[in-house]
Parts: structure tokens; sequence; C-alpha cells
DNA sequence: AATGAATGAGTCTTCATTCAT
DNA sequence: TATGAATGAAGACTCATTCAT
């Protein structure tokens, strides 16, 4: 019994050291040696918590996923004026743009290593709970503007990814707080 | 007297014909073998037009940005009315979203494939080509409008890429053409 | 009728102009496309005049053994007095030690490539002849003689390859010659 | 608990059963496919052990130098009178001939193979070992006779691998052998 | 639970050689 | 005669994975 408990406890604790390290190299160029030199342990350890590279990658994905929307919840819930979500949705991105630029690197190698069938549904869903979650905690009016928020976002991490120094993400970020209140106006009178 | 194959241009019909089969294997996943048979051509014939796979990469590379870039100061010049413009807008991101998918994914590679130190400034050129391209094109009051306005597009090109089913194009696009208006309205008065 | 003249002079100058590099790269160090680059041909010139690497090689080792027989009997011959002669020998190896080093580590690879049956045999006729012709030129007793001598000679030219820090030609050739006298003397009395 | 193997040991059983198959093939003709068929063990163990086919027979040459120098000493010290030392010598290249004959040739190769700058160095410092030995365990007068009798060594050997057909060993030992007793006496009186 | 030795298929790349022009 | 495009087998090396210990 406290087995299972440590065995799960140290296959999160894998996945979490992972996280840098698959965002740093990408998925085909880290092996698996690479990797546990990384962890600091034997690719034999890493294959008795996980049985291939991709179901490794794939744990990690999911994790990632679970945290984030947790996170996103959390943090900007409890705001009740506008302006002030406003400012607390460009706080969180702001905040979080290292890690949110990772794990949407993931995401995407996650769509390539993955040719299978349930894969694509996944990530379906999954940007469907991001999309969700803006639209409850920003309070969108509806669907259609969370997808467009979502997409800003994405575009803005992408942007400054690929050229840090042809993107300003505060001189960005300023102008989406713009068009989340105008998005909001639309729909209040 | 030699076979009489034009080299450059040779070279050029390779770099097409790569485009999809990159764009849908990814980089890594796509071996040299594979790729030239899917070329109908031998390894050794693939080197004999490029000296390796990642020159290969970023040659084909660099023929998408030039072609992209010339492609979208034709197609949306010439249009004077702003709503004209914002429509013409519409309609090219509409009609080109596959490609513009692909070569997005093939620049996202190109950044991991290429550590070496000029890539990055490459890419920085590239991505500030388009920026400007839109801001002429688009008649933009200035740099910031055209950075977001292309954070939107990227955006909604990796959102539609990573979850078809939660991602709807065209609402999106009529959303993009209202704040393309109202970008374009704050400096107008 | 002319063609054949020049046909054949030409594949001389391709031997001759290979030899510095075969001497300088190694056989199998040299692909066919670098020589020919070397020469400032293509390879299908070079496949022009010979059927093969192997055979291109061998032509090569030919000529080389040829050149150098001829050059020995022309040399050190025509000197009556044994003081004399030890001293044109060593004025020969000294003259030529770059060169004769290069045919030597030539001929040990000809060893290599020619896994067939008639290459052994060749190298004994060719290592025969060399002995002959020291004994002529240098009118030494014997076979045995000959024999040392020879020995002597490629042992001084791959020790100063091998470790030219460690090794004197100068004084080496000091002692042979009194080797050679030495030789000499055994038998006259 | 690890499959228990001692790395070390095997990298020298690695190592000793390679000897013969790098001597026979040499080092370019040789695979290392063909070298771990040859060993009875598959290309990854061979690169588990050794990084790269240079570093693997590189090693090899280590080794074999330093059980060389190492017989050397051993077998031909403790013997007092001159001609016992003659015939001791005489005996010792006799006896190992074939495996003196293999070893040079992979020196010989090893030079070509590595153009690194350490190797030249590394070259010289053997041969030099080996001329030490001969200086010390011979009592040879001086640094220029251990340098010419190595050059005799070296040469006859070359001499008899090059054309076994054209070159008495035998013979040629007991010339050795008056020239060892004789640079000697030159120094005694 | 953990190690690391071993496997062998697969990768990028090179090369001798052929052949249409 | 000469070119250089094309071939495909083979080379060095890597990697996910297995398994004896």
């Amino acid at each position: 019994m406290p087995k299972i408990v440590n065995h799960n406890q140290k296959r999160l604790e894998i996945l979490d050291a992972s996280f840098d390290v698959f965002a740093k190299q990408g998925y085909a160029a880290l092996s698996m040696r690479q990797l546990a030199k990384s962890l600091g342990v034997t690719t034999g350890t890493l294959y008795h918590y996980f049985p291939s590279k991709p179901s490794l990658f794939y744990s990690l994905f999911h994790r990632l996923q679970e945290e984030d929307l947790l996170a996103a919840s959390q943090e900007f819930s409890e705001v009740s004026q506008p302006v002030e979500r406003a400012k607390a949705m460009g706080a969180y991105i702001r905040n979080r743009s290292p890690r949110l630029t990772k794990a949407l690197q993931i995401a995407l190698e996650y769509q390539r290593v993955q040719p299978e069938e349930g894969a694509q549904e996944f990530l379906d869903l999954t940007i469907r709970g991001y999309q969700d979650a803006l639209k409850e905690n920003l309070k969108l009016p509806n669907k259609e503007s969370a997808e467009l928020l979502l997409s800003l976002i994405l575009g803005m991490l992408i942007h400054s990814s690929l050229a840090p120094q042809a993107s300003n993400l505060e001189s960005q970020l300023s102008i989406i707080e713009g068009i989340y209140l105008s998005l909001l106006a639309e729909h209040k009178p």
C-alpha cells in the first residue's frame, strides 16, 4: 500500500523535473538517456515508471494541463470589477508567460508525437477547458469572445517566442486589456 | 556534355515538394530516406543538392518566407477603403490558412532545429518583415497595432491547428475585422 | 592513333598528380571526388581513364616503382671506390627521403587494398627488384647483405616517419655507411 | 542490482580481441559492424564501451604499446654476457615477429587515422620508449646505436611483411647480432 | 526498486560507380 | 572526351527498449 503512494509520488516528481528539460530540448532531440541523466536516474528507472517515451510525454502533458487549469481558476476569479479583472488577466499572463510558452511548445509537440486517435480529441477538450476557464473567470459574454481571447494569448506567446526582438509583451498586454473591456462592453448595454 | 539539369531549379523543385511532407510529418519524424521516397528520388540525390538535413530544412524555410512576404504585399494592397481592407484581410487569411498554418509549424520547428547564432536573428527579421507588411498594406497607424494584429493571426492559426473542434475561424475572423477597424479608428480623430 | 598517345599521356599525368594526394591522405581517406577535385577534373574523367579506384591506385604504385628503380640504377652506379659509393648511397637516401617515405607508405597501403592473388607476388618482385639494384649498384657481395641494407633503409624511413622527433637521419646515415663498408670488407679478404 | 560486468575488464577484453582483427583488415577496411560480429557482440555494445571508432583504435594502440614495453624489459634483461644478450635479442625478435609486425602496422595506421595534435607527440614518446628500452636492456653505449638498432628491427619487420618471399628473417637476424656486437665493441676499448 | 549492459533497427551521411548528354 | 546528376549500398553512430541481476 505505501509502496503505491511512493510510486505515484515518484512518477510525479519525474514529470515535474522533466518539464523544463522537454521544453528546452524538444521531444525528438531529447533522448531517454539524456533525460535520465538530467534527472539523476538511469533509463531503467524511467522505464520502471513509464512504459515508453511517448507515454511519459503524454503524462507530462496531462499533468501540465491539470495544473494550469487549476491555477487559472484560482488566480483570477474573486475579482468583481471589469477593469480590475482586465488587470488581473494582464498580470496573470505577464507573470506566467515563460511557463505558458513552454507549455504551449509542449502541446504543439504533443500533437506531432501522437498520431493516434484519442490525442486530437484530448487536445480539443483541453483547449475547450482553457476557453471555458477564460469565459468563467473573466465573465465573458459568449464562447466567441473566449475563443478570440485565447487566440490572442496564444498568439502573443508564440510571437514573443519566435521573435523576442520584434515583440513587445507589455504594449500588447495593454491593448489586450482594452480589447477585453470592449468585448465585455459590446454585450452589456 | 553533362546531363542537362538546371541545378538551381531542381533545388527549388525539391524544396517545393518538401513543404507538404515536412509540414505533415515534422522535421524530426521525417527521415531523409522517407523524404527522398516521397519525392521519388534517392537520398544520394537529396545530398547532391543539399549538404545536410538541417540545411535542406533551412533552405525550405527561407523559401517559404520569401514567397509569403511577396504574396502578402501583392494581395491586399490596392484597396483604399478601410472596410474593404478589413474584408481583404479576412479573405487573405481564410484562403491561405492551411498554408499559413504549415508555414508557421515549420517556423516553430526551425527554431528548435537550429540552435546556432544567426537563426534567431533571422527569425526576428522575418517576423518584423511580416509586421511591416501588415502595417504597410493595411495602413495601420503604428508598430504596436501591427504587432498585435500579427499575434492575433498567429494565435488563430495555432488555435485552429491545436483544436480544430474548439475553434471557429469564421467567427474569429469577423471579430478580427472589427478589431482592425477600431485600431484604425483610435488614431483617426 | 594520336588519340591513344594522348590517352596514355593523360593517364600518366593523372597518376603523377595523384601521388602526393594519396601519400598525404591515404587510400581509404581519399575519395574519388576529392581526388578529382584536387586534380581539377571530374569523377567522370577519372573513370574515363581508370576503371576503378583500386585500379587507379595499382597503376600509381606500378608507376612509382618503375620510376624508382630506374632512378636508383642511374644515380649511384658509375662510382668505383667503396668509400665514394658509401657516400653516394647516403646522399641518395638523404635527398630522396621524403619521396621514398611517401612511396613506402603507398606500398604498405597497396598491400592492404589489394587482397587479390597477384598483388603479393608483385610486391615480392618489386622488393626483389630493389634488392638487386642495391646489390648491383653498390657491388654488394651477396644477397643477404642487400637484404639487410634494404631493411635498414626501410627501417630508417619508417622510423623517421613515425617519430620525427625521436629519429636523427644524419647520424643513422653515417652509421649505415660504416655498416655498408664492413659488409663489403667481410667478403673482400 | 545491475548486471554484473566489470566495465574496465570488458573494455580490455574487447581491445585484446580486436587486435588481430584490426591487424588483418586494417583500420579503414574494418567496419564497426564487422568488428562487432567478429567479437560476437553488437555495434551497440561496442559503443557502450568506446565512444567512437577512432577512440577504440587509439585505446587499442595504447594498450599494445604498454604491453610491448613491459614484455621487452622483462624478457631480455638479466643477461650479462654480450654474446648471450645478442642471442636473446635475436630470440626475442624471432619469437615475437608476427605480433610485432601487426603492432607496427597498427602504429602506422594510427598515424593516418589521427591527424590531431597530440597523436604525433604520443608516437614520438612511444618510439623513444622503445629506444630507451633497447638501450637499457641491451646495454648499448649511446642513443645513436639504439636508434639504429630500432630502425633495423622496424625495417626487418616491414621488409618481411611487404615481401615475405624476398626476405629471410634468419639470415638477417644473424647479421643483426653481429652489428649489435660491433656497436658494443666500438665503444669498449 | 533500481541498475546499466545489451540489442538491433534506424538515422544521417558518404562513396564508388554509372550513364545520359 | 568530358560532365555532373543519379544511384543505392554501406558506414559510423544513436536510440528506445529489454532484462539479468
